[in-house]
DNA sequence: ATTACTAACTATACTTTTTATAGTTTATTT
DNA sequence: AAATAAACTATAAAAAGTATAGTTAGTAAT
């Protein structure tokens, strides 16, 4: 897509790297975590998504930069996955939205 | 659901109203045509939208009160949709989606 | 008086995304 | 050898979204 148009779809373009049903929340909850969490603590803390999804979502926001991945060897294995600057400029849209609810609904 | 809990639940539950693929895609492209348009202006304006999830959308979102339909009779009859108070708060959340897009996608 | 036109939908069948639930893998501890 | 733990993966079913065609109501043109 050439630059000049994409910043009239920007919003949509933005909607298709944050816009699935999990994104923010997964950001959210990692965010709650002090930037750096576990699958589990992932899949705990957004008590409505499962372990599929969660593993897809994961994946994806690695693929766009939205996560790091860490591998912690040992037994059991371990994952962390942590905010990315990119993600971190999120956070202050994630507490607007919800400042917005609290406000409005 | 209880008012203490509600806190901590708020970003799920403002997705809930506003986090459907095309809420704030809607949302933003009334404001683009002044706050206030027809059917076919959004179907226009938002190019993968089809009239069926459109029509499904408002109503939804009217009953949310995002959004108040007016009719205007006459022939043929026409409908616009106007942003109300609380969507009207969304867009300058909307427009930070669009920087974080541009300045980092 | 039929035909055409326009706005705003609605119907139907199909595809994609998400859910629910159970099972797998790897490497210890007991 | 059996149990435990973390991080997934598989399968079938339900929900959301897509593509395309058709409906309704009321003029306006032929």
């Amino acid at each position: 897509m050439p630059k000049k148009i994409e910043k009239i779809y920007s919003l949509q373009e933005a909607l298709k790297k944050i816009g699935k049903k999990y994104d923010l929340l997964i950001i959210d909850a990692i965010n709650q975590l002090n930037g750096r969490a576990r699958f589990n603590q992932i899949l705990t803390a957004i008590p409505t998504i499962n372990p599929r999804i969660l593993s897809m979502r994961l994946k994806d926001m690695e693929r766009n930069r939205l996560l790091t991945k860490h591998l912690i060897l040992g037994t059991p294995i371990k994952t962390e996955y942590e905010l990315t600057e990119k993600s971190k400029e999120l956070i202050e849209i994630i507490d607007r939205l919800k400042q917005w609810y609290q406000k409005n609904c």
